[in-house]
DNA sequence: TTCAAAATATGATGATCATAATATATTATA
DNA sequence: TATAATATATTATGATCATCATATTTTGAA
């Protein structure tokens, strides 16, 4: 048998990871397979060895991304101790660092406003991969399920609208406040 | 002179009324000029003796969107008087009425995280009716802009991650945290 | 009723896409 | 080293796009 082993499950996992780069930065439909298979160092004939069709991909994209963003939380979390983990996560998310670092960040905000368009199957794993996303922030913080909803939601929006901004003045507004407003959502939470 | 006075300038507010529609449902890029035409009970051909390009066209629809959403706001919080204009304005903005009625909704969640991949011009206009719609809200909730920046982030995550997911009982539990949200923002701005 | 300017429609161009078919390159084993 | 299975590359297909060039239609005025 040619190529040694794992050769080709390791390729896949490339191209995965090239995709997940890909999407946090451009949304699903604007990008192209054979940009996403560039990106893995390939060219674009090879990809139906690996995957069903570009949907798969998506759906399979969208577990790794989500599973990189809470490993990536995570660890941001360990390093501050002084703190509850949550605060340190959420002013993570909220930084100009996260805004910046599209390519390596959370996919979820490049793509809230898209996915509504997509097929159901999409929806579907974006769905899922929200959920587990929000019952981490439940987890760590300690707080309700409901209050991860709006908490989540404000983050996702905000990220995503002080991406879209073409000021940086105003972007660094709109995280501080983003910021300000997830420490109200937490007091909130304590309080019940 | 052929063709009634006027002709020509109401032929191109319908193109950028079914701009506005297609964009609010399908984001930009992925809605093209002859579907835009189509809307507009027109063929492709004749796109450029309206607009530059399709750039020029996104930037006025963007304008007329906002525009039409708060006239929209202004008018459903004119229905009730027993509770604060902003209130209104939110419950109206979190429902599931607008969620669904994607088409005559607010723009800015459809497109929010597909803006920074597009040109600055568009950015910019983004950008600017965003502020525009920042200020309404901060305006007529006699709240601050700060406190506007949150309210309106959470605002638009909530829409769009509601309209994201494909369950409906889900949809409903993130617009009934959002709206829960909301007024603790209204709360905590009173306090300062 | 005819005409001509203005508006719209038709058709073309070159690019890019998702997908698929086929050809070539790679390398573990014999 | 030769072979054959496996992985990847090349090429093709049919569709769609933004944009543009040209043809046709519309209708106010002569």
């Amino acid at each position: 048998m040619p190529y040694p082993k794992g050769h080709k499950s390791k390729v896949r996992e490339q191209i995965i990871a090239s995709a997940a780069r890909a999407f946090r930065t451009n949304g699903v439909r604007s990008i192209s397979l054979p940009y996403i298979m560039k990106g893995a160092g390939l060219t674009h004939g090879g990809f139906y060895a690996h995957f069903k069709n570009k949907d798969q991909l998506v759906i399979e994209t969208f577990h790794f991304a989500i599973t990189d963003t809470i490993k990536l939380l995570q660890s941001v979390a360990d390093k501050k101790t002084d703190q509850p983990r949550i605060q340190t996560i959420i002013e993570f998310y909220l930084s100009s660092v996260h805004l910046d670092q599209t390519e390596v960040g959370c996919i979820l905000p490049a793509l809230a406003g898209e996915i509504s368009q997509l097929s159901q199957d999409v929806r579907k794993a974006y769905t899922d991969e929200l959920k587990r996303f929000m019952a981490f922030i439940a987890d760590t913080g300690n707080i309700s399920l409901s209050t991860s909803y709006a908490l989540v939601s404000s983050m996702i929006g905000t990220i995503a609208l002080a991406r879209a901004v073409n000021e940086s003045q105003f972007s660094d507004q709109l995280l501080l406040a983003g910021r300000t407003q997830a420490k109200h959502i937490l007091e909130s939470n304590e309080q019940t």
